[in-house]
DNA sequence: GTCTATATTGTGATAGAC
DNA sequence: GTCTATCACAATATAGAC
């Protein structure tokens, strides 16, 4: 209601996910949190209590973000082609708009909590069923090598991610610039390798 | 010189990789490490002086572990898809018998901490010049398309790499049992996306 | 080399005034 | 809702005996 109120709670998650981002869960400092606000600490307990409470809600909404809408483009009603192309686009999207994101969600799904893994698990579960049936059709019609839906994504996840997630190695292993000068010519590159792999 | 010194030391590095592999640097404890190595904490300090320079030896280490010889692979005097299957051998052997290693890299390397740059570099140097000689002359004759040693290499490391770095979220949401199972078949796989890809 | 004991900071968290 | 002050504890690190 208040508007102080509300701006100061979204103002903290705002810098938290700065902070998570950069940190990880066990290296972010509330401190720095509130710093970056204008507030104290206290603000934080007293609109989230904890910081494991504040993370989840960051880690939630983070999975949401990069994971959210995929399951709309998979059951989307489009010729199996067109729909892998709109699956690489949405990859690629993310990848490019929400790199700290997404860099963030898997490096942290690395540590050993058990408590991730639902919050994950609660904001996205993924429909392949419909998505197997195409690609088995379309294998049978002798259109596409025969490939599971959980093998053809995550190669496309692997095309469109890794080059994010490995971004700073990357930059020492590759003399490359900056992932997003790779990632402006990178949907046709992706396409093809799938597209002449599949077709092969 | 004596045993129980040179032992000790190595089984705190032993012990501090699990640690460090499980939970990062931050949430690393050394008195874990201590435990489980059955000394106490002052033994760390005597053999590392501090938790930074403890990890330094451990990510150096980890390093080398996995890109240590790729470089030795790149120079090799072999006709080009030879290479290539050795790239790819090389990277997959990686992913496998050294699972934990390759997310801890990757991993650690997006934490914003700035020295961890200098270590990683010291490790490994990749000659990428000739390699990309040879990809230009085999597209001068059409034989592959064109395309920059940076790019394949990225590609490779992808497709290798990704199903690991990314091993929780892939369970969580291909419901693939275990990372392992993927990569028994997945040389195959990877080969024909690169091969076909590249030939197309 | 290995231990016990302690110093020194950090940090997340709480209590209570305003 | 926001702050000040403080607690409680955990973690790295050090000193010094054996």
């Amino acid at each position: 209601m208040n508007k102080g109120t509300t701006d100061t709670r979204s103002e903290i998650i705002n810098a938290a996910r700065t902070e998570f981002f950069a940190h990880g869960y066990e290296g972010a400092r509330l401190q720095r949190i509130a710093d970056q606000v204008g507030v104290t600490k206290a603000m934080i307990h007293y609109y989230f209590n904890t910081k494991k409470k504040l993370f989840e809600q960051v880690y939630g909404q983070s999975v949401e973000e990069i994971f959210g809408e995929l399951d709309d483009v998979l059951v989307r009603d489009l010729p199996l082609f067109k729909k892998i192309e709109q699956l690489v686009e949405y990859c690629l999207e993310r990848a490019k708009t929400s790199s700290s994101v997404l860099s963030f969600v898997i490096t942290e799904s690395n540590r050993q909590t058990e408590w991730l893994q639902p919050i994950f698990e609660e904001q996205v579960q993924l429909g392949l069923a419909r998505f197997n049936d195409e690609l088995e059709t379309a294998a049978s019609n002798y259109e596409i090598a025969s490939i599971t839906a959980a093998d053809l994504l995550l190669n496309i996840f692997a095309l469109c991610y890794y080059p994010v997630v490995a971004g700073p190695i990357n930059q020492s292993l590759l003399e490359t610039s900056s992932i997003r000068e790779i990632n402006s010519q990178r949907k046709g590159l992706i396409l093809d390798t799938i597209l002449n792999w599949l077709t092969a």
